[in-house]
Formats: structure tokens, sequence, C-alpha cells
DNA sequence: TACTCTCCCTTGCGTCGCAAGGGGAATAGG
DNA sequence: CCTATTCCCCTTGCGACGCAAGGGAGAGTA
């Protein structure tokens, strides 16, 4: 029913790893629960969504990888932005934020005419 | 590049449409010239998007359309919200702006550790 | 040993925006 | 009168991507 959520996420997804890389490379499962405590879970990020969009950025070289060891000592695969990731993530996220500032005003409108 | 856009409308077009039949009923073009003035420009909706969104929409019951005359003279299809399509837009669009908040605040964020 | 937790991955499916086509009727300009 | 433009409706084929539902393997714990 309330498919919002998905939908956002489909517009977000790419910023919302970028930005959890913006400080340290992390391993896809630590990424995934970063999204969740940083939406305070309005995003829930399945693992079928998370690790296609982690190739994909990889395959356009937003982010790059490397196989290590997880502070609980598991083998995982560890994430860190590139320059081009990170000038990405400045751009679209402001771009992000003023396009949801125009649908915002467009729905919180009261009357059909322009302001 | 910034396909930001177009899954921004994929989360919103809906809620545009039934804000923008909030007041009274449109045709599909007026609608489209609504949400492009609303948005200042920030979505532009293409015919290929809007005629199947209005649609679905109408096969969910949240619009019902009738033919009528537009202001221009011309043969249009007049699309009015119906009460379920008047609840939906007021869940939803808050919805969409706890949402669309939380992800903000997620971009905004300064240290990887919760606020 | 058995179980749980962490961590990685893939396939099949459905939805939906876009690009690119189509048509027809009313008005404006020559 | 004839043509171009504007308004208004629609469809098909495609690609992108989130989800559900699977699978696997190694580390700690009981």
């Amino acid at each position: 029913m309330a498919d919002a959520e998905i939908d956002l996420l489909r517009s977000s997804l790419d910023l919302l790893i970028l930005k959890a890389l913006s400080w340290a490379p992390m391993h896809g499962y630590a990424i995934s629960e970063w999204i969740d405590d940083a939406t305070r879970s309005v995003l829930l990020v399945e693992e079928g969504t998370l690790y296609p969009a982690l190739h994909r950025l990889e395959r356009r070289g937003w982010i790059e990888s490397e196989w290590g060891v997880s502070a609980n000592n598991r083998r995982a695969k560890f994430y860190a932005s590139t320059a081009a990731g990170r000038a990405r993530l400045r751009a679209e996220s402001r771009i992000w934020q003023r396009n949801a500032d125009a649908i915002a005003a467009a729905l919180r409108r009261s009357s059909p005419e322009p302001a």
C-alpha cells in the first residue's frame, strides 16, 4: 500500500550508500545497518537490493572494493568512495534536496494558482 | 546523468496528480502543466508517463473520469478525485514528507554515528 | 554437534518512466 | 481556402531497479 518507501529508496539509495562511505570504507552489511539507523528505520534495504546496487556503483566508478576482515572477524568486502563518487555525492545530493523541496512545496500548495 | 529527477518523479507522481485534482476536476494536459509550474519545472511529466499514470489511478479507484470540453474548446477527459483518492492523498503525502525528511537528515549527517 | 549470526551472492518477477511513435479536432496565419 | 500549430488523447518496446526468495560459507556459542 505505502509504496512511497520503495520509490523514495529508488531515488536515494545511491546517495545514501555514497554518504555512508564518506567517512571511511565499509562493507555491505554495515552499510545497510547505517542506512537503517541514519533514517531511523524509514528505509530498510533488502540484501537483494543492496548488493546489486553496490556492484552498479562500482561498475560506474563511484566506489571501489577490496576484500578484508570485518570487526567480527568475518570475511567482508570493503567499499570505498572514489574521487568521482565524492563529487557525485556532493552534486547529486544538492539536486536531490532541491527537487524534494519542490515536490514538498507542490504538495503543500493551498491554491491551484502559482504563489 | 541526473537520474534523481526520474526516480523522485516515481515516488511522487501519483501524489502530485491527486494534489492537482484536490481543488477541481482537470484534464490530463492541464495536470501536466500544473505539475510543471507547481514544481517550478523541476519535474517534467512526459505524456507517455502521464496518461498511463492516470489510467492506473483510475483502475485503483483514486480518481474517476468523464469526457468533456476544455477551456480551449477541445475534447478532453476530465479527471476528478474520489473520496478514496482524497484519503490517499492525505495519508501518503504525510508519509512521503516524513520519509523525505529522514533521507534529507541522513544526507546531512556530519558523523557516521547516530545523533 | 548444532545453532545462530554475520557476510556475500543470484534469479525471476513486476512496476513504471521514457522514447518514439500514432491520431484527430480547433484555431491562427498566410 | 490551406497549412501549420496548438491542444489533447493514446500505445508499444525497452531498460532500470527493488523485492522475494532462494543459496552458500565461515565464526562464535552452547
